[in-house]
DNA sequence: GTAGGGTTAG
């Protein structure tokens, strides 16, 4: 065999080539012999690219006069996996003004660009094109089809408001990651005014279910991709409905199967489900998949287990940024907060680059710590990595600095973030009602409705806490109400004890007493802030029948015992006091004393009731 | 051509 018909059959199988050093010889030998036809070059590129060689690609790309197809398609693959995606779609408009016909090869990057993009007008355009070249039934194309369709509508439908038309402001445009400025921007502005002209026609999910139902054949990534499209655009039964039907194409779910259905569990806070599925996982070997992994530590901690989760990570063989931002969320969701801090030092020592998520996690530690010291440290770092323009971040520096009492910091941060969410708009609501400044906490709710960003449950207990620190009763009432009438939502705990709160403090025992006996099934706490307020308005009566309400739902509440104990000893009843504390030894209630504790100058001093060793 | 992790709660 002579050397050229080994470097052809090497060019005609480029599989053979297993590594980069392998291609750049292969090149370079070809090069020795003669000169290479654009067939060749075209393998090369092709070779090039597959190793995610752009510059190399490239280089080879531009000596050719009219590239073939195959090397038009393997820049534009390659543009695509370097996040160049306004390139990779100009690369495919030359191509067709050069009149090559695109094969079915190009399709699955151009349209993972315009999903990467957010381009919902570019990709069906795309899409269009595809059926005119009769590609619509190609197994590869339409797999990309509905992944595109999938990942529009998670961006898309948030933006969109109840008119279905799409809210500018709400619509964050990708960062397109393009070296080439002029070229991005231009991109931008024709992006913009395509979306501002995006009428909802129908979801993109009906898009994703239409291209599923003509497939003429459908192979598990098929089944993974429609799965996971409905799994991250909450249609939860509509995902485990695919998962059970997958079966009747005899297939079986498989990791990616798996990793985009324990989320559901995981939001569903359904432990059952979740450990059959770590059963299944076990059972199939898919337990050193650390996508799963990752998956496994999430459901495991918000149920609230999180030995559970920490056995998972401790076993896992592998860990990237993804698995330890899952053990750092884990431990702090479940107020472990020293352990989060612990495993954010851990994964910096295995030089794990930490990611926007990551400090967003580890960032309420600090908040419920009121670890200042820390807290700046952390935003150093935030600033240095350029991490500061994520809205996750943001939202959970607004937080520190407002429960570290810095409130104005707080408040500066918030003004400088590009877009506010309902999130970064009650995070600094709170702020203000922590510092007892109800005002601008309401100024800023009416804001945050005027802007059509809807509150929450979360943000109705911000500016009810708000109202309740300022004793602003007819306020409090207001959003009490109108949090059902014009929001629909059920008022829970957390809002009735603001009332109740706000009721006991104003001396309305009677009302609060009603309020309070008017939920559903109102917990021991909610009773125990009546009758704190009983204690303070001096009314025995009800005291006794507040205490009586809270030793039904919650026997072991020791605060109650100590509470009504002290309004006794108040109104002198001190049989009542030696009863009572008669009953709380032989029940072994002891009360333990709370403390409190603030940084100051990188101390913490610690505080326990009537201490004054602080000055 | 497909997957995992995040901010707000008296």
């Amino acid at each position: 065999m002579t050397a050229q018909t080994i470097f052809r059959t090497l060019l005609d199988r480029p599989n053979i080539i297993s590594s980069k050093y392998q291609a750049k010889q292969l090149h370079a030998q070809i090069l020795k012999l003669e000169p290479a036809s654009p067939t060749h070059l075209s393998r090369l590129i092709s070779i090039y690219s597959n190793f995610n060689l752009l510059h190399d690609s490239l280089l080879l790309f531009n000596t050719l006069h009219s590239p073939p197809v195959l090397a038009y398609k393997s820049i534009i693959r390659c543009y695509v996996a370097n996040g160049l995606l306004v390139q990779s779609v100009a690369l495919f408009l030359q191509m067709r003004a050069s009149g090559k016909q695109p094969d079915h090869h190009v399709f699955p990057s151009l349209l993972k660009s315009c999903a990467l993009l957010s381009d919902l007008k570019l990709g069906e355009s795309i899409h269009g094109c595809i059926i005119r070249l009769g590609m619509d039934f190609d197994l590869y194309t339409c797999n990309a089809l509905m992944n595109m369709y999938g990942k529009l509508q998670k961006v898309i439908e948030p933006a969109l408001d109840q008119n279905g038309s799409l809210n500018q402001a709400r619509y964050i445009l990708p960062k397109t990651n393009a070296n080439n400025t002029i070229l991005n921007q231009c991109y931008r502005k024709r992006n913009c005014s395509y979306m501002a002209e995006v009428d909802r026609r129908g979801s993109m999910m009906d898009s994703v279910k239409k291209v599923f139902e003509m497939m003429l054949e459908r192979d598990v990534v098929s089944w993974n991709t429609v799965i996971a499209g409905n799994a991250e655009n909450g249609k939860y039964e509509e995902a485990l409905m695919l998962v059970r039907e997958m079966g009747n194409d005899n297939l079986k779910p498989d990791s990616f199967t798996l990793s985009s259905v324990l989320p559901i569990f995981t939001e569903y806070v359904d432990l059952h489900k979740g450990k059959e599925i770590h059963a299944y996982v076990i059972r199939h070997g898919f337990d050193n998949d650390v996508f799963i992994g990752s998956s496994l530590v999430g459901m495991y901690a918000k149920c609230a287990r999180v030995e559970d989760a920490l056995q998972v990570f401790n076993i896992l063989p592998q860990r990237d940024s993804i698995s330890w931002n899952s053990i750092i969320a884990g431990c702090v969701q479940n107020g472990l907060f020293d352990e989060g801090l612990r495993f954010f030092h851990q994964m910096l020592k295995a030089k794990v680059k930490p990611v926007p998520v990551s400090f967003s996690s580890i960032m309420p530690a600090c908040a419920n710590l009121m670890a200042l010291h820390l807290g700046k440290q952390l935003h150093g770092f935030i600033i240095r990595g350029g991490y500061d323009d994520n809205i996750f971040v943001s939202s959970s520096l607004v937080d520190m600095y407002a429960k570290c009492g810095y409130i104005k910091v707080a408040r500066w941060i918030f003004d400088r973030m590009d877009v506010h969410d309902m999130v970064s708009w009650t995070a600094i609501i709170m702020g203000y009602a922590l510092h007892g400044q109800a005002c601008h906490a309401i100024s800023l709710f009416e804001q945050m409705e005027m802007q059509g960003v809807r509150p929450n449950y979360v943000a109705f207990v911000a500016v009810l806490t708000a109202c309740s620190h300022a004793g602003m009763m007819n306020a409090a009432w207001r959003y009490f109400n109108s949090m059902t009438q014009n929001y629909g939502i059920v008022p829970g705990l957390e809002h009735y004890a603001c009332m109740a709160d706000l009721l006991g403090r104003a001396g309305k025992l009677d009302e609060a007493f009603e309020l309070i006996s008017s939920m559903h099934k109102p917990a021991g706490s909610i009773w125990l802030s009546l009758l704190s307020a009983c204690r303070v308005h001096k009314n025995v009566d009800l005291a006794e029948k507040v205490a009586n309400k809270i030793f039904e739902v919650d026997p072991e509440n020791n605060g109650a015992y100590i509470l009504l104990s002290n309004i006794y000893a108040a109104a002198q009843r001190w049989k009542d006091v030696a009863k009572l504390q008669y009953l709380m030894r032989n029940k072994g209630i002891k009360k333990t004393p709370a403390f409190s504790w603030i940084e100051v100058k990188n101390k913490t001093p610690v505080f326990v009731s009537g201490d004054k060793s602080h000055p």
